[in-house]
DNA sequence: CAATACGGCTGAAACGTTTCATGGCTGGGC
DNA sequence: GCCCAGCCATGAAACGTTTCAGCCGTATTG
């Protein structure tokens, strides 16, 4: 039953468990005849390395934790893709764990990960401040923040800029003559959600400004130059919060029922998305409810995964280099768990690029 | 540096290992006032349990190994949570590796779950005999099946009924009054491409049987009672095979670009999806190049992921109930690794669902 | 030919836990 | 006042590796 040992293989081969250590560990200190009467043993007796002693005598693992907000996510899934590629090119393996935006749950797994001793962890926090991270880092496991900025220069991160994501996402939306604008998002803890809806503020706030100048100056007239036509060009640029629980397809559908119940003077005439799920979502919703997109209401995203262009109404977004995130991200970690002590943290800022699809543009 | 050990709390406790293990393992075995003191040292020192000693000495680790084919596609990201939701309530965490449909990277895989002594292995295997896989078997690992049929019953599987759901999206493309019909799949060796369009046949070859009979009972009509002005109602049904390297949205895309170029008298009027992503690709592709979808080419797809409905054109699928199968697969493993050898292998078989969308209607 | 180097192997210690046999102390029953 | 049971705590062995000092014999060097 029990997997057979390297004291049996020993045996079995006439030697000494060193010996067979060496076979495993450095191959060409032993000589070839032995060698080749070792590997037979481990064959005959289906030897498998046991992971748990090896880490526990070399204080060292193979393996990385990797803990996003949501694994149902392609997003997070391709960024994924590109950290196991780099992980297994350096013969590590990588533990998936799925926060699911829940702190306890994030906590629970981080202490597992620390339990397991893995050599790093990248992650993409629930919460912008976070004890336990805090210690793990004190007690010597290094620790990259995946799409999420560093605040502090003490720590590696890997992360787009969201605030100049969602200037781009809003300004498009400007440009199109929107007025009333709004920001779905939830879940306020979450970096990238804070980071998005204050760039869409502070567009919506230049273009406010610009606006009342626009108004003083010249009285009588709008004060944008637009194309001409745009719904509402006579109107102060806003934003309204519309308030998601979390960033996914079933928010966003619930989130439709009360965009398509707002009296129309209300409701907003185009729509921020904090993610591409929601977005998609909120397309489904508004659909369903009679609404025609982009003409009662436009839609942009986030992310660009794959299905934004599959869409009903091919979808707008901000698009991410969502592998290289990965890659990047998981090479600054073993760089980290390279040099140690001497390590120099980074931030590494990757910009995000408009997509413009039909959801968003007046036809 | 390192994490403080078991022996430094003892030391700061004044009690022995032996005591710290039993505050670790059996918290009431000892007197209130010691199990404060030595709760106290841990955190003082920031202990956190050396889970590769734990297991080395117990024999036994916390951890079952999750394979799936592919970590980027909705259907096992949703089974992974049921499975880690299962996992969750039993102290245990799941490894969540993706071969990519890919063999060796497999292999690979399921050499470091063996060496890490997980409890137990769930996985849709890449290929329907897997040497290594008997191997770990025969050493004493359970190992269930997830969506996956065991031939033989010497093993636990979970699975859906791919050979119904085949047979049911493609009666319900015949019942359309399409006859000549193209099944887009690859991968050969994976199980569910394999059954899916063995049901697929079966229902051609029936319909086709039919359609015979009929011809020889009344010449010079058709055999089949369907809806009248169907294309191709006097045609024998059949089914051309669409083969693709993977099932993929990329794959689909590309697929669509070969079925835009064949001829139209060739072209299937209606295609049977192997999965979504694949059909979503294939609707990108073809719409792209210009056809209508249901008008040129009506499509099905199979796992009814939630992107189908949300769709250009809302996608008809077989849904499986794909939570539920992760639940229902970690509840089997666990159950194996409690009963250990008395244990008896079990098959669950789900069955799938017909769901009727836009793609594969005709109007 | 002596001195040295080196390749190839051995044996034992150590990693941080869990587990278990052992034993001291306390208090209750007779 | 003695014995026994029960509660707590102890100390050492064991899990399967890696690592390292040391040993033996042969080859190399001057």
């Amino acid at each position: 039953m029990a997997i057979a040992s390297i004291k049996e293989v020993a045996k079995l081969a006439s030697v000494s468990v060193g010996t067979v250590s060496n076979v495993l560990n450095r191959p060409d200190a032993v000589s070839p005849a032995t060698r080749e009467r070792v590997l037979n043993a481990m064959n005959e007796l289906g030897f498998v390395r046991n992971e748990s002693a090896r880490a526990l005598r070399s204080g060292r693992t193979r393996t990385m934790g990797l803990v996003v907000l949501d694994v149902t996510n392609p997003f997070f899934t391709d960024v994924a893709k590109g950290v196991e590629a780099v992980a297994a090119d350096n013969g590590m393996i990588v533990t998936l764990c799925n926060s699911d935006q829940d702190g306890p749950r994030e906590h629970r797994y981080l202490h597992h990960l620390e339990e397991q001793r893995v050599q790093g962890i990248l992650i993409t926090p629930v919460e912008r401040e976070n004890e336990r991270l805090e210690q793990i880092i004190e007690r010597g496991t290094p620790v990259v923040l995946l799409d999420h900025r560093a605040t502090r220069r003490n720590r590696c991160s890997v992360a787009v800029d969201d605030v100049l994501g969602g200037r781009l996402a809003t300004e498009h939306l400007l440009a199109q003559g929107h007025r009333r604008l709004g920001f779905v998002g939830g879940s306020w803890s979450i970096s990238q959600v804070a980071e998005r809806h204050k760039g869409a503020a502070q567009a919506v706030e230049a273009a406010a400004a610009a606006f009342r100048r626009g108004r003083r100056d010249q009285p009588g007239e709008a004060g944008l130059a637009t194309e001409g036509g745009a719904a509402g060009s006579a109107e102060e640029p806003s934003l309204t919060l519309i308030d998601v629980p979390s960033l996914s397809f079933a928010s966003g559908r619930h989130a439709a029922e009360r965009l398509a119940a707002m009296p129309v003077p209300e409701r907003p005439t185009a729509l921020f998305c904090a993610n591409d799920l929601l977005a998609l979502g909120l397309m489904h919703g508004l659909t369903a409810a009679g609404l025609r997109i982009p003409g009662d209401v436009a839609l942009i995203g986030y992310d660009d995964i794959d299905y934004a262009a599959a869409a009903a109404v091919p979808l707008s977004s901000i698009r991410q280099p969502r592998e290289e995130l990965g890659r990047v991200a998981a090479e600054l970690l073993l760089e980290e768990i390279d040099e140690g002590e001497r390590h120099r943290h980074r931030q590494v800022l990757f910009d995000p690029e408009l997509v413009v699809r039909d959801s968003s543009v007046r036809r």
